[in-house]
DNA sequence: CGATTGATCTCGCCC
DNA sequence: GGGCGAGGTCAATCG
């Protein structure tokens, strides 16, 4: 239906620029309501308090409202937001208008005072948490809604190189028959169980890229796991499936006799 | 120059809506060259190739550029984005007149014709890594520029808690007696290394929340690491330090003669 | 809910 | 630049 340029409703974006913190406020709430997607860009404080507590003195960054619940503060560098909460929270978003914060400025009237702070919180519970961002300044305030049926197709994980074992055990070793994925153990499940040509167990611990210790402290609890749970006290051998090792990780390997295949998803 | 809130000339927001795909890509390039943090909302798919591979078709997303090399692709679900790009790109915005592509419209004069598509690239090295948005309808462009000199101020760090036991060494147990921290073992750093009442040597793993099964190896890793580097075969406490651990991790820790003691960051 | 583990993890520190 | 570990990690899966 759609030649070229022309726009489907559901897709939207409503932008304010430079509005007063009633105005930049009232389309925060509309947005919200609306299921929007938000955002503000503006000079602000921002607090946390939750699993850790964190506070940010004033400086303009760009803050974005989902409507699952989720929350992003940006500022100008980094991958990572400076502030967040995790989707499932609930926004709520007001003006302040400085009644409850310093009595100061008692010669003002209490009638149609300009408001001093913007407060967008966003709360969630289990765990309890809470984030704050204080406006002191709005530069924009924006709304989007659209439509994303989307879903990201991704290759080169640990599931791709699963796979390629499983397609072809030989690249792990000639003789090598696997038995289950995912097999439960008292210490947790195993990447990849089965056996070699002489009939031993194999316990493979799959890594998509270059590993350190962690990977072969994860295969270590693996095969003494498997060793204590068989009670046959046959001997099982681990083997380690990535790219490369590092030099500890090596050693550590070496040290508990467990072995390393190099293997890459692609 | 506005009312009440005179503004900063350091900060500046500037928006286009619903513009062209070509001057969107001025205002993306205009941004870009003037160290802005630019967004653009529209709808686009989006290709990654580097470490991994991904694409993604058709929808509408929030894309964030930054001056620092930083791309994120946000769509209106999840405190991840759905593609991204980390600090350290070179960005890149140009509009594909279907030359490239498809041959198909080979009835359109070649002169003034609108353009298919506005692409934004961001390319970095080591490693090799590429992530293409490709725009076919552009709600919003917008260029950020703004002043942030604050960093975050956290606590409750895992920081925290090594503090808390330096400052009451107690707390861990009577007559505990830290005598460093990072200590150099041939398996890494240990948190805090010192010696109990009887003068043995206590290895301690802190941890700021609730732990599993990979905090005791890493534990595990250093007291191994300490017996043999101190070569007296005298025995070396190890103590992990957290909130709680999990029952597979408490498991692990009494299989090795490890301790546990509770304490938070707080 | 909690537990466990992967991730294009990111980030910072230190060699 | 690589190694190593923390993180308010997040997100998915499973019991």
């Amino acid at each position: 239906m759609t030649t070229g340029t022309s726009h489907s409703q559901s897709s939207r974006a409503v932008t304010l620029e430079h509005p007063g913190l009633e105005s930049a406020c009232e389309a925060i709430v509309d947005g919200l309501e609306r299921e929007a997607l938000v955002t503000v860009f503006g000079r602000c404080t921002v607090d946390y308090e939750g699993r850790a507590s964190s506070t940010l003195e004033a400086g303009d960054r760009h803050v974005m409202l989902k409507p699952d619940g989720a929350v992003l503060v940006h500022t100008d560098e980094g991958q990572q937001p400076v502030n967040w909460q995790p989707p499932g929270c609930e926004h709520d978003a007001f003006c302040e208008s400085d009644a409850e914060a310093n009595a100061e400025s008692a010669d003002e009237p209490d009638g149609d005072v300009e408001p001093r702070r913007l407060v967008l919180e966003s709360v969630r519970s289990t765990p309890e948490e809470r984030l704050r961002v204080r406006f002191e300044r709005v530069l924009q305030v924006s709304t989007f809604s659209g439509t994303d049926e989307s879903d990201l197709s991704l290759s080169g994980t640990e599931e791709d190189l699963r796979q390629r074992i499983l397609d072809e055990p030989d690249l792990l070793e000639t003789g090598f028959t696997p038995l289950a994925t995912e097999r439960e153990t008292s210490a947790g499940a195993v990447d990849v169980y089965g056996e070699d040509a002489a009939g031993r167990t194999v316990v493979v611990e799959l890594k998509r890229r270059r590993v350190g210790p962690d990977a072969v402290g994860q295969l270590r609890r693996y095969v003494d796991a498997l060793e204590r749970d068989l009670h046959a006290d046959a001997d099982v051998r681990g083997i380690l499936v990535a790219p490369s090792v590092t030099d500890r990780a090596d050693r550590l390997l070496v040290d508990h006799g467990l072995e390393f295949v190099s293997l890459e998803p692609t």
